[in-house]
DNA sequence: TGACACATACCAACCGGTCGGTATTAATTG
DNA sequence: CAATTAATACCGACCGGTTGGTATGTGTCA
């Protein structure tokens, strides 16, 4: 049996496809510059030649990886229980409580490449910079889409606009990584992943009256 | 004139002091893995002599760059004038607002060092993740002091902890980073920091104030 | 005189990237 | 239909520059 594994086939695995799945592994647990090209071609099991036939440098398969994962994460939240709830509020609440309860394991497992490669590439690789920019956006457009229900429903209490908003958000789902990577400890994640579900509540919350 | 620079002497600058201040600048912008040490020793103006005379590895040189940044930042910290403020929620309030107003101009100047390497460095290096930690740790605790003084004056709300909310602190302003390095903005960071304000006052200030 | 702070020269391993080649498949042609 | 052509996917030896690290020398000061 011989599939051609084209480039935008996803049901065989060609070489292009393995190698961005390894890029997810390897470069969330070493970093974008730690992690050679052959490291790469070993965890997905294919030749150096294989590499440099999809991407022509190390940069662009950074790039492409950057998109992968953008497409992954998409796939996953987009199916996610929590986008059917029919009341924004709550949506963006299950927002966060899923993106708490998908924290577990083993760090490079749920911690955010573009988080890792944008430290490391933002002076020096301007494309990569720029792709895990696009990446981070297309993410915070979907939270930005329920903070905007949920401020045209309740008004905004922030004043600084539903992408602010979307934006912290991710800032902080960014730096609960950091402390977690840091302490070596998933659990440091949760624990912010708290705070920032209570500062939603404490935005939005039925109560007007201030709790406590 | 001549000068010892001695390992613990910060009056003049030796070639140790000089690799620091190097690390501080060059690893900031490049990261950890892709900052060599032939181009530490450039920006030191030192040789690899020199270098390998005071740091019998890269990593050593790390771990110590680590230490150095927290001194330095402890140093900016503990003199700052919110430290004098009384009320403790008054000086939690200013301790952001100086975090906020210390964002400007080039990223590398006013980012994280210890959680840039970290990312990197927390799979590989655990000599370097832990000296990362500690440095993040010893900021968060001077923090955890000025949150202790304000739950023991107006009760916690949050039912986390000091501690907790004072790494929450920490994470947010260390993804303002990512998000700022993203965007090429150091706008992106300021604006996180705004909601890290509001969620403070949200939980012991009065009632989310009619801003906007 | 000897410990310290650096300088110079050097090295072996490693790095990203190149290159000539092969295997397989699809389209073209006589 | 077989033979030819062309394109794609992949292989792995190889290359020149770079890397972290070493070995050894030199000047200085107590």
């Amino acid at each position: 049996m011989q599939e051609r594994g084209g480039k935008s086939d996803g049901r065989s695995k060609g070489a292009r496809e393995r190698l961005l799945d390894a890029a997810l592994r390897v470069i969330r647990s070493k970093g974008y510059s730690a992690t050679t090209v052959d490291d790469l071609c070993a965890a997905a099991g294919v030749t150096k030649g294989a590499f440099f036939h999809h991407f022509r440098t190390k940069e662009e398969l950074g790039i492409a990886a950057a998109a992968h994962f953008s497409a992954m994460a998409d796939g996953i939240f987009s199916t996610a229980p929590f986008m059917a709830i029919d009341d924004p509020f709550e949506r963006l609440i299950g927002y966060v409580d899923f993106r708490r309860a998908i924290i577990g394991g083993e760090l490079p497992a749920f911690t955010c490449l573009v988080g890792t490669m944008v430290q490391e590439a933002y002076a020096t690789h301007p494309a990569l910079r720029e792709a895990c920019a696009r990446s981070i956006e297309e993410h915070a457009a979907m939270v930005e889409a329920i903070v905007a229900e949920v401020i045209a429903a309740r008004g905004d209490p922030t004043g600084q606009g539903a992408r602010s908003l979307a934006l912290y958000t991710q800032a902080a789902i960014q730096g609960a990584f950091i402390l977690a990577k840091a302490s070596n400890d998933p659990q440091a994640a949760t624990d912010c992943l708290d705070h920032l579900r209570r500062y939603l509540e404490c935005l939005f919350g039925a109560p007007p009256a201030p709790t406590v």
